[in-house]
DNA sequence: AACTAAATTTAGACTAATCTAAAAATATTT
DNA sequence: AAATATTTTTAGATTAGTCTAAATTTAGTT
């Protein structure tokens, strides 16, 4: 029906609408897919004349309904693929990403209904992100990041930045997993590092790139 | 690694020199994919640039070590999601052909090694095609076509043609399984229809079509 | 051996997706 | 507001894969 690439540019402004907000920026979008910006110019405008995507020159691009469907709808497989690596094929946390990026291109709604009863219908990939159904609604998610978590107050580790296979290796050498009770001891302010209390009782300190990767639920 | 089509590409090859043994014909490789013969023979001098196929013009093509090494791991991935699509997903066996098409060029060689012990290492797909191994090795079959199954002797179903989906309803209407016991018990020169016994006590009468595409092993 | 039919290849063109380099528009700074 | 920097778009080219139509080669038949 969409091609690869297209499906994953609707993913790319899909992602960057949520972090950024309204239209979104030639080169933003260049960015995140590795490409350049004259591409994107040329792929917005195909884009755009199929409906998929808001478009006009010099100022950024937003999704249709029909874009944001497929934008969501990828992300759903992807997610739901992911879940499939670790659950079922024990694959770890850092080493699911590069394959749902393909698996999330398989056309067959027969297939993805399918998995996700497989997987008993799950609501959040192995990162902590949440699945949206079939309908593309996403499961209200209150995740707190931990930069912005209180002090004393008890959480839940329920989330974490899933880009880089390394900070999940570096999770993984910490013991830091999904579910985990948490809470933070003390703030450093100089350099906005992080005294925090991990299930099991360990006390560790988290730098301030850490805290910002990391997502908690009370 | 490789794209796509050059993935079919090397798969039609090797399929077609299975069949009809020695070199390929431009034209049986753009029937195959359904594509035009001057299509297959652009193609075929790219898969000889890069040491896929030997290809001479007007002679036809065979593959490489490295081509039919590439066509194996392919077909060995098309049969291991058939059987996960049948075995997890509850897909009936008419249904696999077009998402095992899709699956099959997903690149990843942890996803198929856990994928092949998560099925418990199967030695045939739904349609009872053999799995080939990780290094390439198909497992020794000896099917016999029921077309030259001899009278009075007694088989068991070990596998039917893949290809169309409407033969693979066919046979769910008649109850006609793989691993039933099969017998013949006459045959009807005039047509080539076969009058056969299966498991169940049943007696019926198959067309030489369907004959053609059954198969058995003693 | 000559002729016809069938198969294959060449030539030239098209689409999707990409790129570099240059031009144009927008934003920022003084 | 003018000048500069940044962002975005245009223009023109490239690659993979495909196509049609014409030319060529091979195979089959009288």
């Amino acid at each position: 029906m969409f091609s690869f690439t297209e499906e994953n540019y609707l993913k790319a402004i899909f992602k960057n609408s949520q972090k950024e907000g309204g239209e979104v920026s030639t080169n933003s979008i260049a960015e995140e897919l590795n490409t350049k910006a004259a591409s994107v110019t040329d792929m917005l405008r195909k884009l755009s004349d199929k409906g998929l995507v808001n478009y006009e020159k010099y100022k950024g691009a937003t999704l249709t309904k029909a874009g944001r469907s497929i934008a969501v709808s990828t992300i759903r497989k992807h997610r739901l693929w992911e879940v499939f690596l670790c659950d079922k094929l024990n694959f770890n946390w850092d080493e699911v990403h590069e394959v749902a990026e393909q698996l999330e291109h398989i056309n067959s709604d027969l297939l993805i209904d399918r998995l996700d009863d497989f997987l008993d219908n799950p609501k959040a990939d192995p990162h902590g992100d949440a699945i949206p159904n079939k309908q593309g609604v996403f499961p209200a998610a209150e995740q707190l990041c931990v930069s912005d978590a209180k002090i004393g107050i008890k959480y839940t580790i329920s989330g974490v930045s899933a880009e880089d296979s390394n900070f999940l290796k570096y999770l993984d050498r910490l013991d830091i997993k999904l579910g985990l009770a948490f809470e933070v001891e003390e703030r450093f302010d100089f350099d906005e590092s992080l005294q925090v209390k991990i299930e099991g009782s360990r006390s560790l300190q988290i730098s301030k790139e850490v805290a910002q990767n990391l997502f908690v639920t009370q």
